[in-house]
DNA sequence: GTGTGTAATACACAAATGATATCAATTGAT
DNA sequence: ATCAATTGATATCATTTGTGTATTACACAC
């Protein structure tokens, strides 16, 4: 019993007469009542009346009819659902993020992507860095909206958003008006920054800038996320390495001020374990990847 | 892409392992790898990535694995379907019955029919004999419950309950008390009979009794129902003329009395047309006839 | 009675399924 | 590092099975 069986006896149910149902299949009669009859006898049931003249459905073949109509199109829907997820129209894509993304790209993205997409279930975890470099290898999200750099070389990473990092000083703060910010003029500021486990890449570049220098920032307090930092500048706690974008967060207490020649980074990366075969993560990147491009385009 | 692509699909998804899942479908390896790349051509959809130690299923392969597994199932539901409906276990079964059939045999018929077959709906439609035979001759009704003779050589009969008729007499009728009943009796007495065209067959037995003794019997009323035939009775319209299973209609101001050596039959039979093949109504007039039996040999 | 329409049958051929033998590649053990 | 074992792919062949052509059997209509 086939699936061409169906075809057939749903046709030649259709039509009631074989010469007809023969020809809508483009084959000729006598293979066709030989497959009916090879249905019915493998069935067990006759399904079609015939009399030399007529042929009619039985009580049996009535039943069956609507029944195989609906295999033949659960049929079709499983070849659709296997070619869209193919295609990464449709599936589960878990998505990892470090809380600072929420703000700025990662809602522009999603947005079109459950746009361009809408059956593929998007899962976000907001997840720190080395948690999501954890996750990634595990599998348990398919892609990373993280802080480079990483380690793993079983990851790929490539830069989503490339910013700069600001100081934020409490807004009443000496040196929040001085003209020219220098390393020199930050020799004995107490500062906080995010912890280096969550964004290993900031603290260090931080450091090595003002180890360049020769001397060693006062480091008075580490955060886990830039947010909580504005938070703390703001209570006058000291002065905050956050990324440029920090200045959307509106908070009124805090100045952002640049390093007057010494730029740090803030990168934000997409990554993927690169045996990841999901077809949604790679729909997903070549969004992101437009989406980029449309912004940095556009004068920031 | 026929369903035996679905079963050599399911089972490898089962097994990730060719040679087990070839083992466990009772054929060989090769033909089974060879199927199932027929199978990723012809959907244009890659299900497994075989790596020369590994099989696993891709994300499309996934979807499509639950999928598959459905059409299969739905194959088999449609199967059983088919073949419940040929033994008359799953179906529809429309009978029609004459309003007295209500009282008497059709309920216990029905209910051991539904306990029997519980998957088959029954629709039942009270319908004059002759309108019975229309609907049968139409097919609106697989069955009739009515009164014989008909007329149709397309419809076969059988009787269900062979009973005898009653005169019913008001309680304080004159000859509501006599000994014995006889025809010479009731040369005046006013009659209440259901019409010639609810029920030919008592009408004209009926008549035919009168006749043989030489007169016309004065039909005063004709009704459409026996019931409403008990019902002028006791209102002291007339004599009725009834099945006498009436008697149970329990109307206290109706006496039944038969004619002596004068019997009127009251037959039930059931009708079908006899080219209609539907098997729930072999199984319905199968078990008719067991619970009819049971029935005629316990004492009336 | 003859002719048309319809499904079934007989037979031949082509296509496809499955089996056997073998290969290539990877893994794990000695 | 080399070798054996495992595993899926490939090649080739036999068998089965699906399909086409020609024909038959039967019913119904004129």
């Amino acid at each position: 019993m086939e699936l061409r069986h169906l075809t057939y006896f749903v046709t030649v149910a259709e039509e009631l007469h074989f010469g007809r149902a023969a020809a809508r299949l483009q084959m000729t009669q006598p293979p066709l009542s030989k497959q009916i009859q090879q249905l019915e006898e493998e069935m067990g049931v006759k399904l079609f009346r015939r009399t030399k003249r007529h042929v009619e459905l039985t009580t049996a073949g009535e039943f069956f009819l609507p029944e195989a109509r609906q295999v033949l199109a659960q049929m079709q829907q499983a070849l659709d659902t296997a070619q869209k997820a193919q295609r990464g129209e449709f599936g589960r894509l878990v998505i990892g993020f470090v809380g600072s993304a929420t703000y700025d790209i990662l809602p522009e993205i999603i947005r079109e992507y459950r746009r361009q997409f809408p059956d593929v279930s998007v899962i976000l975890h907001e997840l720190s860095t080395p948690d999501q470099v954890d996750a990634l290898l595990d599998g348990r999200i398919d892609m990373g909206l993280l802080h480079p750099p990483i380690s793993s070389s079983l990851i790929a990473t490539e830069p989503v958003q490339t910013g700069v990092c600001a100081l934020s000083f409490p807004k009443n703060h000496p040196l929040a008006g001085k003209d020219k910010l220098t390393i020199e003029d930050l020799r004995d500021v107490p500062f906080i920054v995010v912890s280096r486990e969550i964004w290993p890449g900031l603290y260090d570049e931080f450091l090595s800038l003002f180890q360049d220098a020769g001397f060693t920032p006062r480091i008075v307090q580490e955060a886990t996320e830039y947010q909580m930092v504005v938070g703390l500048v703001s209570a006058g706690i000291g002065v905050g390495v956050v990324p440029a974008t920090a200045e959307k967060l509106f908070n009124l207490e805090a100045v952002y001020r640049q390093i007057d020649g010494a730029p740090l980074h803030a990168v934000l990366s997409m990554a993927r374990l690169k045996k990841n075969s999901n077809p949604a993560l790679d729909q997903f990147i070549t969004l992101t990847r437009r989406v980029r491009q449309l912004n940095s385009e556009s004068p920031v």
